[in-house]
DNA sequence: CATTTTAAGTCAGGCATGTTGACATTCCAA
DNA sequence: TTGGAATGTCAACATGCCTGACTTAAAATG
């Protein structure tokens, strides 16, 4: 790979080999943050992330179907399909069979469900919370575009349908 | 939680618990992107993210303990170990004998193992470059400022420590 | 109406990753 | 010198996610 000082001094640092490697170990020790405390709770429970991801993203669009919850997952339905038999066996999420079209699961939070997705969701944003303002405004700016501009074009859309979705 | 709304105005946007909620979905599909080109690779050599994690601490620290890497990769020493099994056994990584300490090993990639962890790095690299590029200068600089306020406070001394060692 | 497609669920098998427990080796300090 | 601590290894097991093949039901198509 070329670096990035190279080509025309200074202003383009930010993209040298090194600040790049600096940036992948930001991301790794981010991310095991960013997971870390919803993880705790998950282990005495005998659930896992993935068990959160699907409570967290049927609580931000209650009634989507599994098929949907697929798509943004990015997993496959045998993968999915366990985790929701073990919330549903377990009454934290209710799966309604669609009205108009009768194939489609519709897939809802009981007020169970919502109690442990607030818990998760509770112990993430203390965090993330703490860590933005410790940061500051503008780097959250920041923060959020790196982050869009590093996702794939799909998950990029998802992302954006889903922010649109909530205003 | 609490509405940052509610307490000063339109200065604390960025806390209110939705922008917080955009904040955990954006690091969610950022971190898919962020693995899915290694992924790729590593898909077709029975090797997985743990192998890519190895290879780049270690490319990154040559001569690295096995006990250091277990605490910056933050699994179990056994977990690892068969990593590293594998690893030295297809001739990516060299284990030597400390000198001192004949209890250590330390831990070095072989030219195969550089080069892997070249091919992955710069799969990696080209997403995050791109990223940076899209996002700019300062977004990157708060990019990083948040991660950083994000790690747990052991692994933020982690990464810190990498930097310094690399200058 | 018959056929094809779609949505969801299931079973089987595999691989990567993580855990705990037991153990060997080496070092160091009482 | 002896016993504890540190380092690393091996084995067994659990979990999570994957692929592939299949069933069921309902909708769409012709």
């Amino acid at each position: 790979m070329s670096d990035g000082r190279t080509v025309q001094g200074e202003t383009l640092l930010y993209l040298t080999d090194e600040q790049l490697r600096q940036g992948a170990e930001a991301m790794f020790f981010a991310y095991r943050g960013f997971t870390a405390d919803p993880d705790r709770i998950l282990a005495g429970l005998s659930y896992g992330r993935a068990h959160h991801r699907a409570l967290h993203f049927i609580h931000g669009a209650p009634g989507t179907t599994v098929n949907n919850l697929l798509a943004i997952l990015g997993v496959t339905k045998q993968s999915l399909n366990r985790v929701l038999r073990s919330l549903i066996e377990d009454g934290l999420v209710e799966s309604r069979v669609g009205r108009v079209d009768k194939r489609e699961r519709h897939l809802f939070l009981t007020p169970g469900g919502e109690a442990l997705e607030r818990e998760l969701s509770d112990a993430q944003r203390l965090r993330m919370r703490a860590a933005f303002r410790e940061a500051g405004p503008e780097a959250v700016a920041g923060f959020r575009r790196v982050l869009e501009a590093m996702m794939d074009p799909e998950m990029r859309l998802q992302y954006q349908r889903l922010r649109e979705g909530r205003g």
